[in-house]
DNA sequence: GTCTATACAGCGATAGAC
DNA sequence: GTCTATCGCTGTATAGAC
C-alpha cells in the first residue's frame, strides 16, 4: 500500500516542478530526484509524461475545488470574492517568481498544442463558475459571468506583470482597485 | 554579404517559433528547417541558443519601438493609446492561439531562471514608458505611470484568458471596457 | 558563407532482476 | 514495488571539407 503514497508524492513533486520550471522544462529525472526514487520506479507509477500531466491537472482541480468549498462554508459571499482577490497578496512571493499556476500552465500547453490544453483551461472554469455563483448570491442576476471573467482577467494581468516587475506596491495597488471595482458593480445596500 | 540576410532570416524565424511554440520547445533543428539551411550553417551565425534569444529580444524591442514611434507620428495622443488597446483586436487570432509575445516570453524566462529574463521584462518597459508619455500628453501629471501599468495589466489579463477560452466576444467586451476606463481617468474637456 | 559529419549529454521510455 | 541497465532519439554544440 506504499504505492499510493509514492504516487501521491510523485504528483505533488511534479505539481510543484511544473509550476516552478514549466511542464516542458521538467524532466522525469527532475521529478524522480525530488521524490528520491529511481527513474525505473517512476515508470511503474506513470508510463508517459502525459499521464503525469493529467494527474497533476486533476490534483490542481481537486485542490482548488476543496479550497473554494472551504471558503464557501466559512465566509459570506462578498468575503469569499475578497478572499479570491486576496490570493494575489497571500501568494505574492510565488507569483512574482513563477506567475499564476493556472494561467502559465494553460498558456504553455496552448503553445505546445498539447492534448491536455482544454483540461488546463478547465482549471479557469472552476474559478469562473464559483465566482459567478458568489456574484449571483450577492444579488446580481445578469452579467454575473461577465463579472467573474473580469475578475479572472485582472488576476491574470496582475500576476503576469508581477512576475515581470516583482513590485509588491503594484500588486497592492491593483488589489485595492479590484476591490473598489467589485463594490461598484454590486447592488448597493439601498437597492 | 548574404550573411547579413541569412542572419536576419534566422532571427525572424526564431522570433516566430519562440512565440508560437515557446523558447524551450523550439530546437535549433526547428529554426534551421524554417530557414532551410543546415544546422552547421546555423552555428556560423549563432554559437549558442542564448545568443539567438538575445537577438530575438533585441528584434522585438526594435519592432515595438518602431511601431510606437510610427503611431506617435501619425496620431494624436488619445488615438495612440486607443491603438495600443486595439492590438488585442487586431492580433486576436494569434493571441487566442499563442498569447501575448511579450508576456509569455517574460513568464517562460522567469520560470527557467534564464539570464535574459530582465531583458524580456524590458520589453514591457518599452510599452510602459511610451504609454506614460501619452497619458502625460493628455494632461495627467500624477499617476501617469500607474495608468500605464494598469493598461498593460489589462492587456495581459485579456490575452491570457483569450488564449484559454478563445472567445472573441470576451475580448471585444473587455476592450470596450478598457476604452471606457481610459476616458474616465483622463481630465475632462472642461478641466 | 555554407555544407556534411559527428561528438556527447540528456531526454522519454522499456526490460528484467530482486 | 523498487531497483539497475539499457535503448533509441533528440538536444546543443563542434570540426573540418568545400
Amino acid at each position: 500500500m506504499a504505492g499510493k503514497q509514492t504516487r501521491d508524492e510523485i504528483v505533488a513533486a511534479a505539481d510543484r516542478l511544473f509550476y516552478e520550471r514549466g511542464f516542458e522544462a521538467t524532466s522525469f529525472a527532475d521529478i524522480a530526484a525530488a521524490v528520491q526514487i529511481s527513474r525505473g520506479n517512476f515508470y511503474y507509477h506513470f508510463r508517459t509524461k502525459d499521464e503525469i500531466l493529467t494527474a497533476v491537472i486533476a490534483r490542481r482541480v481537486a485542490d482548488r475545488e476543496a479550497l473554494l468549498r472551504h471558503w464557501a462554508e466559512e465566509l459570506p459571499p462578498l468575503d469569499r470574492i475578497e478572499r479570491f482577490i486576496g490570493i494575489l497578496i497571500a501568494n505574492q512571493s510565488k507569483i512574482m517568481a513563477y506567475g499564476c499556476p493556472v494561467g502559465t500552465l494553460a498558456t504553455e500547453l496552448a503553445k505546445l498544442g498539447h492534448a491536455a490544453r482544454d483540461d488546463a483551461a478547465h482549471l479557469f472554469t472552476v474559478f469562473r463558475d464559483w465566482l459567478r455563483c458568489q456574484v449571483e448570491a450577492l444579488g446580481v442576476a445578469e452579467r454575473a459571468d461577465d463579472i467573474a471573467l473580469h475578475l479572472l482577467m485582472r488576476s491574470q494581468g496582475v500576476a503576469t506583470l508581477a512576475t515581470a516587475y516583482k513590485d509588491p506596491e503594484f500588486i497592492r495597488r491593483e488589489v485595492e482597485d479590484m476591490r473598489a471595482w467589485l463594490q461598484q458593480h454590486l447592488p448597493g445596500p439601498s437597492d
